[in-house]
RNA sequence: GGAGAGAUGGCAGAGUGGUCGAAUGCGGCGGUCUUGAAAACCGUUGGGUGUAACAGCCCCGGGGGUUCGAAUCCCUCUCUCUCCGCCA
């Protein structure tokens, strides 16, 4: 959510900058700076009566302490007028609190001054490549395909027992998995995150905290006799360890890192998008957080990025970096870098991270601050990004490692892996 | 799941209707003393909103109610602890 501050001193910025996200924010920032001053209007006459109830009250205390009923009980009439008249300066009060703040989580975070201008992926800006396309033999396989083939990933009995997009992974299949996780988790620890085995169900709260409520729920499952829901990534929870929370300076910076499985609903997708692992309803990934003052957040951007990537150098697969384009980007992200490798049977680039500064952005939702030099608590930024994601990862090294006797496992996995052919 | 107890400032812990935003202790910060440190002593020390700065207003787990007035009384929710049951 973009502080009130922000759209007060600055509208028009505000909706230029919103222009960037294919946002026509102008008719929202207008209303939003009218019921503003309205209810600060409100407030004030709402202070300055309480005020006055207040004074009455010592009073009243006193008249009775000096036994002056008389006085007391016309004291007493006089309170009870004005507290008539606060009720309805509260109601109206709290009835303009809900329309701003209704209206202000519909207003997407503002994209920084780099982001390019764009609606569709195709207005993604690449700002690096790296590695070689494999050359793979005419009959290559499609990763599916190899799953079946050496029988390390059944999705068919994933459909029986849960429901498509619930792969069960068997056999070295299982082993590659776990594999994975440690090796991201070990690099992670290496890089300076402390990890966290995180719930895998949040209250409605932290849902909100992170952006995925109000209006996002449709992408996650719901456990409505509880009132859970299932985390679509441990960004969420990773993150809203800070709800509520008021950090000093020197906690900086604050670098957590989990693995957790993710479940998505992924309503409306279809065709080759989910075929196989490029896109399924639970799937396993190691994400990591930061937590830092303003002045250092598009350094840490660029640290887990430079992290991100170092990931997938090691696992040997040809990537590209996107920094996303304006319409691209999520609602509550002010940059974002995405991380695709190229899955050479299918022929495609598939996103394996997303790495993101979202500024104030979940902060002031979620009443994350600082104490700063000045002993002022302002909005720390907050961070994310997939390090890495599993399951487009071994689509990738299932079929760019397929050769005749077997798929290679990377150099780096195999002390994880304990083997290093799939055959 | 059943029975009971509780939730107060960074922590501990007073406060059961009227200058209580809250005693006291610890911790933190500043100072005196010291070559330096410790100890001792003195001072200071919650959050939010608001203001040019004051003032004012709100906050004693969350929400609602009673009252001129609520940390204190009532209702409700959440959480914690103790005992019993069940259980990886």
């Amino acid at each position: 959510m973009l502080s009130i501050q922000t759209i007060r001193e600055n509208p028009q910025w505000v909706i230029e900058r919103l222009k960037v996200k294919n946002f026509d924010a102008s008719e929202m920032i207008d209303l939003v700076i009218d019921l503003d001053s309205q209810k600060r209007e409100t407030q004030k006459m709402l202070d300055d009566h309480l005020a006055e109830s207040n004074r009455l009250s010592k009073e009243i205390a006193l008249c009775f302490k000096e036994g002056n009923k008389a006085e007391a009980d016309s004291l007493k009439f006089r309170s009870q007028e004005l507290k008539s008249v606060s009720k309805a300066l509260e109601a109206g009060m709290s009835k303009l609190v809900v329309r701003i703040h209704d209206l202000m989580v519909q207003l997407p975070n503002l994209p920084q001054e780099g982001v390019p201008a764009g609606r569709t992926p195709d207005d993604n800006e690449e700002v690096e490549s790296h590695g070689q396309m494999p050359a793979l033999a005419q009959d290559a396989l499609p990763h599916w395909e190899l799953a079946a083939k050496y029988d390390i990933i059944d999705f068919e009995l994933g459909s029986k027992v849960t429901g498509a997009g619930f792969p069960f992974y068997k056999g070295k299949g299982a082993k590659l998995q776990r594999a994975l996780i440690t090796f991201f988790l070990d690099q992670a620890a290496e890089a300076g995150y402390t990890e966290y085995q995180t719930p895998l169900a949040v209250n409605e709260d932290s849902a909100y905290g992170t952006g995925q409520l109000p209006d996002k729920d449709g992408q996650m499952y719901c456990i409505t006799d509880d009132q859970l829901w299932l985390i679509p990534t441990s960004e969420v929870t990773l993150t809203n360890i800070f709800r509520d929370v008021i950090l000093r300076e020197s906690d900086f910076p604050i670098k957590i890192t989990a693995y957790s499985p993710c479940f998505r609903r992924e309503a409306g997708s279809y065709g080759k998008d989910v075929r196989g692992l490029n896109r399924l309803h639970q799937f396993d990934k190691v994400e990591i957080v930061q937590v830092t003052n303003p002045e250092r957040s598009n350094q840490a951007l660029e640290e887990m990025r430079e992290h991100a990537a170092s990931l997938i150098r090691k696992l040997n697969l040809p990537y590209r970096v996107l920094k996303l384009c304006g319409g691209d980007m999520s609602f509550a992200s002010a940059m974002t870098y995405d991380f695709e490798v190229f899955s050479a049977a299918q022929k495609r680039w598939l996103e394996v991270s997303s790495v993101s500064n979202f500024e104030s952005f979940q902060a002031n939702r979620m009443k994350l601050r600082y104490k700063n030099a000045d002993g002022k608590s302002v909005q720390a930024h907050t961070l994310n990004g997939s390090a890495l994601a599993l399951p487009r990862i071994v689509a990738a090294l299932l079929e760019n490692n397929q050769t005749p006797q077997g798929i290679i496992i990377p150099e780096v996995l195999r002390r994880y892996t304990g083997f290093d052919l799939i055959d």
